[in-house]
DNA sequence: TTTATATGCGGAAACGTTTGCGTAACAAAT
DNA sequence: ATTTGTTACGCAAACGTTTCCGCATATAAA
């Protein structure tokens, strides 16, 4: 099958390769008879226009790339469907980058990013990220971006998170009314902005009860699960182990529940657990797990509206952009004696 | 900032375009000093190769897609993960793609794949899916295509499976042992090899156990989970309702937890539950869930091998290839009184 | 009739690479 | 002294689009 592209088309339907592409792309300056012809023989021929070459040209991909730590938790599932929905109205394709919480990766995609390879970025820092360099980098090249759930402070670009400080100091309270006298805070960065963020509602929640904050009940945590489950377990058999933890990642909840187990501790009579969770099966766990549910679809679909919005009116700006989409406290039996 | 691109390198050290490009490249018609000159500007002028430019050049993306379902599903994200850390290896990107059980959107897909966008694909088919034009099509336009986990029987190409038959006929045989009479099985489509695989497993176990094997037993479920879970309710509240029931996909499992939580069947005395399931969480459900755990992590790092293979050997051909990794039962307490 | 104004289309440059081919310089072999 | 070979590089075409111009022809306004 010999090669079908434009100048095919144009060549066996006697036309100039420029009004077979203005044809195809609807424009006003072709008759309606032509762009007819044309069309019709391109679906006949089942042509595929030549992404690359548009692009090179037109310096535009029609692509978006995600960039979040991991694909395996919730939240970011739901956060692309989001995304995704809302890139297929605008017919726009959607690149899913993992940087695994890597800020090196997290470097190395962006700066791929240069080649022009997407027109805009939404993005989830991963919990390494301190600087900001190779955001900032990309953004100079005029490539916009939006981030959701874990920003960049350094960057002044628009941002779509949830109520960070507002959920853990419910959260916190929360655990306080039912009786917890030290609470644990596990985290998975002390430079997240929405690390720092949810501590903060935690502390106030503590003072704001008249309890001292302790330094040594913020338990940072790291990639590695196996790690993490020996860290809980070295956290529930001191002897002054919490009666209360927050888990401010999805995926820490089951070193938790496992390290209970192990224990032989009895959630929530020995210790209450609320998780940040979108986990469906939260309501299934053993026991069923409290939650702050984030609204992850509707973070995602606004991120990508805002990103279409800058890419459609490019005199648009993304700075002042803040949205905070409030986050729901779903009160289950981990937490209630 | 001006644009900084191979033809400015050129001009800044008077070398031709072609040189420079060939620098880049590492080509051994380049001495070592220019190579190492042109480097260091590179670097130093931070300059990123336009991949649209070489990818039309040179017809290679550096790219392979993944079309997958959902990424909502445990399996999926951890083959997700399994073929990112190959294409890493081999420098190559990953783009992913949901066509969320739907045969139109996977139809599109793989349609606009035909511009040369990636230069292989990795495909798990959407529960819908009975024709196979689309991806014959993509494939005679040379572009290589792996299946993995769910394949089209249709198409002659590579597959990465796992053992279904023999795991669906393990988990129907450790169910008829545990002492159900009547087992369900939850299927998300009819049409789908895998599907078809763990019928048979388990009808297979059925007559091997001198049971009639019964079609109203085979539960068609949709991609609508508020239906689903209607279904599971009526399903078990019927009045010979089964006293075991094995879900084929993970996110069936909720359905059926739900269900018979609100119904206050008790799992495992009055139903036994297992599923097809890579969830971390299985371990802490509700009671814990029995799981054929798939090798995702394992699968997604073959089907990515053996695309490699192909795409670095043009000669080597991916129709016979076949390789079925085994999957493993952890029973758990769903199915044990 | 002349002058504007659309309308519909073609020519050709440009986007930033890669790559086949050509060739100058020099060394080694005849 | 000539041939052969090697090394290191340059020239220019090609990849498939998009888009700026230009240019007819036709219709309307002057």
């Amino acid at each position: 099958m010999e090669k079908i592209n434009i100048k095919s088309l144009a060549e066996e339907l006697n036309l100039s390769i420029s009004t077979v592409s203005r044809a195809l792309h609807d424009s006003y300056e072709i008759s309606a008879e032509t762009k007819k012809r044309v069309v019709e023989l391109a679906t006949k021929l089942n042509y595929v226009p030549n992404h690359h070459a548009s692009s090179l040209r037109s310096k535009k991909s029609k692509m978006i790339a995600v960039v979040i730590p991991e694909v395996a938790d919730s939240f970011f599932a739901q956060a692309i469907n989001g995304i995704e929905s809302v890139a297929q109205e605008n017919g726009y394709h959607v690149l899913i980058y993992l940087t695994h919480e890597s800020l090196q990766k997290e470097q190395a995609i962006l700066k791929d990013f240069q080649c022009g390879r997407v027109d805009g970025v939404l993005m989830s820092v991963s919990a390494e990220t301190t600087g900001a360099l190779h955001i900032k980098e990309l953004m100079a090249k005029g490539i916009p971006l939006v981030f959701f759930d874990r920003a960049s402070d350094e960057v002044e670009t628009a941002r779509i998170t949830t109520d960070d400080l507002k959920s853990s100091y419910a959260a916190t309270q929360h655990l306080l009314e039912s009786g917890c006298q030290k609470i644990a805070l596990l985290s998975v960065s002390d430079s997240l902005s929405i690390s720092n963020e949810r501590m903060a509602g935690y502390k106030q929640a503590l003072l704001d009860h008249h309890l001292s904050f302790n330094t040594a009940d913020i338990v940072l945590c790291t990639n590695n699960e196996e790690q993490n489950l020996q860290r809980m377990i070295s956290l529930l058999q001191n002897s002054n182990r919490p009666d209360g933890i927050i888990a401010t990642v999805e995926k820490l909840t089951t070193s938790v529940y496992l390290a209970c187990h192990s224990l032989q501790l009895s959630i929530p009579n020995h210790v209450k657990v609320i998780s940040f969770s979108n986990l469906q099966s939260a309501l299934l766990l053993n026991p069923s797990l409290t939650t702050i549910t984030q609204p992850a679809f509707e973070m995602g679909r606004s991120a990508a509206t805002l990103i279409f919005k800058s890419l459609k009116n490019k005199n648009f700006n993304l700075k002042g952009e803040r949205l905070v989409i409030p986050s729901r406290l779903d009160i289950r039996s981990s937490t209630v004696t």
